[in-house]
DNA sequence: CTGTTAGCGCCTTCAA
DNA sequence: TTGAAGGCGCTAACAG
């Protein structure tokens, strides 16, 4: 397909190719006789010409291309993200490459290697964690890294992220706010910054109070609905007292916790206060409505791609490092709980 | 960045560079000696060197690439066809540039023209509606597309779709089965083909058993909740019947509804049932549970996939056209109807 | 204003 | 088994 080539066209209107290329460049069309880019453009519309990006990137030694590596496609809170991307880059020429890792290390190293054999000017990259810092900097010696949502504690990649800490924080003084003394939280996965925080943030800030955290040792392995199952009706099945409220992790796992919990018989909001993560669109519309922390996806999205496209310009850049403010939303699975009885 | 060239790694090894180039590459690797090999590697090794998969491509004549075109990033049906279409690729080498329409034509055009500027070697369009075919057709001369989810009825373009007439049908009967006799739907956008064939499929289907569809000329301009609610008290301020079950052409839009019925005091499942589409995963767990019809996204992505490898590889492919059937997931929102008062 | 020349980085003849 | 030559399609630099 697309057989004809500039050179096709410069021939049927009977001028070089380095001609043709300039009159059908809007930057150098002016460096070209009027009458000649006309000629040009007719013959290009007759052959039916198509440029060819990949070879005239060769040769200008650009690809306008960079790369999108997400953890898991499927989760709900990665689309505003992406979205924010691909919309940063519409209009500027730029077009994204996206892949998937599904949290594996053997996966993000193949990812990045293959984006850098394909020569994109920058990597987004959503979906690090702990032990990916070696191949993310061995990729960052090749193209600009631009870490999104999780951030790699130490590695120096720059990183626009959500305050996580900080919306752990809010989670608790909301609990504490509304009188609760024992409170559990429900962890996402270990060595993913996001999650890690989020749970340091909100015990941090019980400590404060004087509060100590009810905690498995264990974490869930993927952040999903099975898993906050699972750990609420581990959590349940230990002898000993029984929180008044959960902070899960995520809304999905939040879900979870909720089905552990109505199967045990207990109720929530009146018996149990539930606290989710992210904001999920759902949790708007559930039984009950879930009290969630929102996270700005498609701005952090913008301004990550922005990041991205400042580095790929110019390398050596400062490294900036963002982090967005998270927000709580009450809704009635806090609002309602009924208090000791 | 990546500066080192493969003649960089001959010369360090002392050898020309086509001699380096076979020696990387694992089909060729035998048709050099073992020792040069090694040398080879171990310059490469030592240089770092980083394989140019454009350049190698452009001399090849393959850009390993193809394109997907979605017109909502947002929409949460469409993470797993994008999970199906992006595993399927993963493994073969390929990748997939990702662009988004925002069911705008003119969007649609450019994101088109690009990606053939590209040389992407297929197209993916998940977002193609009645207005689209011209851009599509043209594209299609220069490289191979596949539609998928929704399709362009007489373009003859192929497509993986979802069988919506079916699915229609089967809400349809649903709702006869338990006794319905006033029933409406509320139309999701014209001119796209999944809508058009839900709904004409739920509406013979009725007619089938001597029923006429309760419908308001208005369709949704977009398959959002705002747009659900904004039908839903339309329907409700017409005088005459009332109806006893919805049809809301997705999840989104049957949410909206159910807020519409909420504000006027009517309460579903028992004065009205709903029933929903896509099987978005809140719909489960949603107040009350809304039956809906679960199309397999997921397996849709894969199969678009796998056409669009076929396509690439063997261009005058006869053109596979396929349909997927929906399953109806009875939930309380339909079950829940305490009949005619 | 336009043509010539020389590659971008790689791979595939063809010949040795 | 290896090297030389040529070119994928395009454009920058240099003349004229």
């Amino acid at each position: 397909m697309a057989r004809v080539t500039l050179k096709d066209v410069a021939d049927r209107a009977g001028v070089h190719a380095s001609t043709a290329s300039r009159a059908l460049d809007p930057e150098k069309g002016s460096m070209v006789h009027a009458e000649t880019v006309a000629r040009v453009r007719a013959a290009a519309e007759e052959l039916g010409y198509q440029g060819h990006a990949i070879a005239s990137g060769l040769r200008r030694g650009h690809t306008s291309t960079l790369g999108i590596v997400v953890a898991d496609l499927g989760n709900p809170f990665i689309a505003p993200v992406v979205r924010g991307i691909e919309n940063h880059l519409e209009g500027r020429g730029l077009m994204a490459l996206i892949a998937e890792t599904r949290d594996d290390h053997g996966r993000m190293a193949r990812v990045l290697n293959n984006l850098a054999a394909r020569r994109v000017e920058a990597v987004i990259v959503t979906g690090a964690r702990r032990g990916d810092e070696q191949v993310l900097r061995k990729a960052q010696r090749q193209m600009p890294i631009v870490l999104a949502v999780r951030h790699l504690p130490g590695s120096g990649i720059p990183a626009i992220t959500h305050d996580d800490e900080r919306g752990g924080r809010l989670a608790a003084e909301h609990l504490l706010e509304h009188g609760h003394q024992r409170i559990a939280q429900l962890c996402g996965p270990r060595g993913i910054s996001s999650f890690d925080e989020r749970a340091s943030g909100f015990r941090n800030r019980l400590r404060t109070a004087g509060l100590e955290v009810i905690e498995l040792e264990d974490a869930a392995q993927h952040p999903t609905l099975a898993e906050g199952r699972r750990l609420m009706e581990r959590m349940l099945a230990q002898r000993g007292v029984v929180p008044t409220a959960i902070f899960a992790h995520n809304d999905l796992m939040a879900f979870g916790a909720l089905q552990a919990l109505a199967g045990q018989g207990r109720s929530c909001p009146e018996d149990v206060a539930m606290i989710g993560y992210n904001d999920t669109p759902m949790t708007a519309f559930t039984q009950p409505p879930i009290t969630t922390v929102r996270l700005p996806g498609y701005e952090l999205g913008r301004m990550a791609s922005d990041t991205a496209v400042v580095l790929m310009e110019d390398w050596e850049q400062p490294r900036s490092t963002l982090s967005l403010p998270p927000v709580l939303v009450p809704r009635h699975s806090t609002l309602g709980w009924r208090g000791e009885t």
